[in-house]
RNA sequence: GGAAAGGUGGCAGAGCGGCCGAAUGCGGCGGUUUCGAAAACCGCUAGUGUCGAAAGGCACUCGGGGGUUCGAAUCCCCCCCUUUCCGCCA
């Protein structure tokens, strides 16, 4: 009997181990197909901007205006970061104010602070762990990493519970820097402050019933678009088809935001559902009154989340789109207050 | 994480074993010229440490650290960084 038992505990952690890996099917409404190219974009917003002379990119911009330090950033940390300073620093932490401000407040999300350093099962839960984990940071002498996204800490919130379903949607915000090593990043769309090994971001995300988990998505989305379009920047709508698909995800749609400096767009969020797959994990339900009035039984709740947004993209579009012939840099009207009215941003 | 090309004075860029702390161009500074300016022409112009009242001297520095050599910016090894291609992502 206990020879058995132990056997069956063998090959109960060898069946967990293989469906960790297992990735999230996808809605049958995704486009089929292999990789990025066969991405569907779903709609665009906005006019390019022209300008009367060569616009610039922000790696020389930044630097140029004395709000972006990127050779005393390699001084300190190595490469793949960098040093807001002045202006630059004020502009980052105004975007994560407005759009706090507008989530909560416009858009009716619960802002969160949440911890930076999670344990290997809260990474598991949101599916970081284990097929990801060379992506993460590591603490040498404690067993936490830090954190990829803010959905980790925030998914996981209810992890364990059994909400009501009187109280879904939940709906969270949360600004966290995010920590990836980006192994091998290099190259193309890697300049700059495109791609980092730290940078800010302000998640939402909800817990919602499977009914209407995709037009919640779809409203979500809106409200990471609703962002771009207050700041007057042209963006773009992907689906992404089944084989860019992410591991967790049954459904992404990515907002990428104009470069008008390298004519390029820029992923600035991805918005995702996925579906049961995540709350299968964190083991996160919700229980709905049964028919004959009874409490039913506890059902697994399905997990949205999206960038809204994410900063140093955020950051390379304003600047780029808004430059002038002179390098100075106008101040989108929505940021101005917080920003002390300011409203240009010039070489002082 | 893989592959390639590179890192030289404020900037650009030559030099690839001794003639190199380093051509040339731009910029900067001073001067000639001019009523003044521009242009042109002439001269000066890397950094740090240290000594000196100053003029100037000395030492170290061609991404960093080792090595080869009588001698290294130049050759070899390791590391860091930048750019580009692949991959992965916000």
């Amino acid at each position: 009997m206990a020879a058995l038992d132990q056997q069956r505990e063998v090959l109960e952690r060898q069946l967990n181990d293989t469906l960790l890996v297992l990735p999230n099917p996808c809605l049958a409404s995704v486009p089929k197909g292999k990789d990025a190219a066969d991405n569907v974009v779903a709609g665009e917003w906005g006019v390019k901007p022209t300008f009367a002379f060569t616009p610039k990119a922000h790696w020389d911009l930044g630097p140029a205006l004395g709000i972006m330090d990127f050779e005393r950033a390699t001084k300190l940390s190595g490469s793949g970061f960098v040093v807001l300073r002045g202006a630059g620093a004020r502009l980052a932490r105004a975007l994560v104010s407005w759009f706090l401000d507008t989530h909560t407040q416009r858009h009716g999300y619960t802002e969160l602070a949440v911890p930076y350093l999670v344990t290997a099962q809260t990474m598991q839960g949101t599916g970081q762990l284990p097929k990801f984990a060379d992506q993460l940071y590591a603490c040498k002498d404690d067993p936490l990493l830090l954190i990829p996204t803010a959905e980790v800490p925030v998914t996981n919130l209810h992890a364990g519970e059994i909400l009501d379903a009187a109280e879904l949607p939940v709906k969270y915000t949360a600004h966290t820097p995010c920590f990836r090593r980006e192994a091998g990043a290099a190259g193309i769309g890697t300049r700059g402050m495109t791609r980092v090994h730290q940078f800010d971001k302000v998640e939402v995300v909800w817990l919602t019933k499977p009914e209407s988990s995709y037009t919640d998505l779809l409203t979500l989305r809106g409200h990471a678009e609703w962002l771009l379009q207050q700041l007057g920047l042209p963006y773009r709508v992907l689906q992404l088809c089944t084989g860019d698909t992410g591991f967790g995800s049954a459904c992404t749609f990515d907002l990428e935001v104009w470069s008008a400096g390298t004519n390029n767009w820029l992923e600035v969020s991805s918005c995702s559902t996925f579906t049961d797959f995540q709350a299968r994990r964190a083991n996160l339900r919700f229980r709905a009154p049964g028919a004959d009035g009874k409490p039913g039984k506890p059902q697994f709740v399905h997990t949205l989340n999206g960038s809204g947004l994410a900063l140093p993209r955020c950051l390379i579009a304003i600047l780029e789109a808004y430059q002038q012939a002179d390098g100075s840099v106008i101040v989108p009207e929505v940021l101005r207050p917080y920003l002390g009215g300011t409203e240009r941003i010039a070489k002082l």
